[in-house]
DNA sequence: ATGAAAGCGCTAACAT
DNA sequence: ATGTTAGCGCTTTCAT
């Protein structure tokens, strides 16, 4: 900078003002300052300008793991959004583990960004209510975090109801819950699934056999096909299949038709996630819209608001929980 | 750290040394300073640090576009390989943009990071060639990039012959190859596949006809599907697929069953890149495994040499390209 | 073994 | 409209 101020006759303040687009500087010189930058090629030290302004531009985002639809998605739509507003996405993986997710929040790490969005995934909500930091955050996804953060997170419990009230209605009357939960004692992505399952049937009048509830440690498709073969194998009937993500109900179709059942005449399935994916396998997947992209947008707002609101640390705005709408996309899975 | 360094009853530069554990600190005043240290939550501010060292421990990953699961796959293989060498990984999106990507290209734009990987899609050579950066850069991918630079890329060629040579040899005659180009002028990728499709015709002496290369614009399931259809409408027969992407044969799935016709015995197809999805399509997907593990780790690799060479600007490494081993995984798709 | 000074590149605040 | 000063937090260099 202090190159392009020599050159043109004036001083590195100048020059600043030029590149911010201040006011305050002639035409005259702006023109001749803005020539002899593109001239010698000057870019702004990014380093230097976020030390000046205590500002790094960098949003974190921290997930378990990238290498998945639904975070990569997410990414996408997060990165096009902060573009729009100048800043760009630094991604962090934890692996899905507790102890890295937590080193991941602590103060320090986030001092790194202007703002973090955090997807938990093991976190107990009590650590994180332990957690001290002063770096606008804002909280995604299903896990239960305490309610002094920001949180968007989709409607699990009533995308579940609707899938499961769908199913029922069409004449279904032993569902499987994939990935379901016996025991509804945490209020994880897992559990509010269920609980819409249990909605829908206690509404309906549909009685529940706890053999359908299929609890698993994980839900890519390799182990839902296992599952459903299992099942099968151990003569336990059903006529079915809510899949808490679509990745395990991908498994579950390729299991039924291993074993020559007929979707959905004879057992219908429901996903949840609506990737690009449900549309297609064979036969289409119908499957849950969870409202990702409103999510996004949603986060990035309420990020924004946080972030403007750090140059005003006496009165932070109220923590705000938006639950997105889910809605069901009926395909060819589904009668 | 001024504040540690006052409390503690040294200097600044003590601190500075303790933290970086650098030699000539006696093990009293280190423990000291430790403890201060995390007393007061003390963390160094990478910016300064940045500013001063000229470095900021950031890799960027230029890609079209991050909610693709190959992106997705290979910044998560990245971000994991960078983890381990202290560094992290930012991601980049163009969307495929040439404009953009020459822009996210520019001399500036790479001065801020360490070391940038990309990978270009619609970027001329030519453009690649009149670039100027002193930052190390590692190129990935497909599309044609001048050899005076380090890239690492699959092996289109040798894959797209492997699947095609399946093809023949188990019976087809007739291959549709699905993204396929009428003319090779340029070495991107489907020009790479077209040339394996037309050499495993050659060796094996079958003759091709022009009508089964469907050229097409996008590769998402969507419209493999309706090229298919369309394709089946206008009379022309075929009796194998090679699609130039897994999501493409997705939709060529898609469309044969539509059609009702049986996979692999009427006709047979394989995709390209042996996605996770491949194992629970209905039927399983016969496809190329190109290597992108073996692509990631070299790529990191190759940067890390550049990197540690900025150092010696005198000899810079000579520039490698590498060409990962492709291979054919059959499942159900092919005979 | 420890410290003082200087400066990385930028910009807010205060002159002129 | 333009310039001067000072300092963001760190580390390299050169004392002590």
């Amino acid at each position: 900078m202090i190159d392009v101020a020599r050159e043109a006759g004036v001083s590195a303040m100048t020059v600043s003002n030029v590149i911010n687009g201040r006011p305050g500087v002639s035409a005259e010189t702006r023109l001749r300052v803005l020539e002899i930058v593109s001239k010698l090629g000057y870019q702004v030290n990014l380093a230097a300008r976020n030390l000046r302004a205590g500002r790094s531009g960098a949003i974190g985002l921290i997930v378990p793991d990238i290498d998945r639809p639904y975070y990569a998605h997410l990414a996408g739509r997060l990165a096009a959004g902060l573009e729009r507003r100048g800043l760009h996405l630094v991604v962090e993986r934890t692996g899905g583990d507790a102890e890295r997710e937590l080193e991941a929040l602590s103060y320090g790490r986030l001092h790194r960004y202007d703002g973090v969005i955090v997807s938990p995934l093991r976190v107990a909500a009590g650590d994180l209510d332990r957690l001290r930091f002063d770096t606008p955050v804002v909280f995604i996804g299903e896990s239960p975090v305490p309610t002094i953060y920001d949180h968007v997170m989709m409607d699990n419990v009533g995308g579940a109801r609707a899938a499961t009230r769908h199913l029922i209605t069409t004449g279904s009357r032993r569902i499987v819950i994939f990935g379901g939960r016996r025991e509804l004692d945490v209020d994880d992505m897992p559990s509010l699934r269920t609980r819409g399952y249990l909605e829908a049937h206690t509404e309906l009048g549909v009685e529940v056999d706890e053999q359908l509830v299929v609890e698993v440690e994980s839900f890519d498709p390799g182990t839902a096909l296992r599952a459903i073969k299992e099942l099968h194998a151990a003569g336990i009937e059903f006529d079915g299949v809510f899949a808490l993500t679509d990745a395990a109900a991908m498994g579950v179709l390729r299991a039924l038709t291993d074993l020559g059942i007929a979707i959905p005449h004879d057992v219908q399935v429901v996903g949840f996630d609506n990737g690009t994916e449900t549309e297609f396998l064979v036969p289409r997947l119908s499957s849950v819209e969870p409202g990702n992209d409103a999510m996004a947008e949603r986060v990035l707002e309420l990020l924004e608001r946080r972030i403007s609101a750090v140059d005003h640390p006496d009165d932070p705005p109220e923590a705000v929980t938006t639950v997105v709408n889910a809605q069901l996309v009926l395909r060819e899975t589904t009668r």
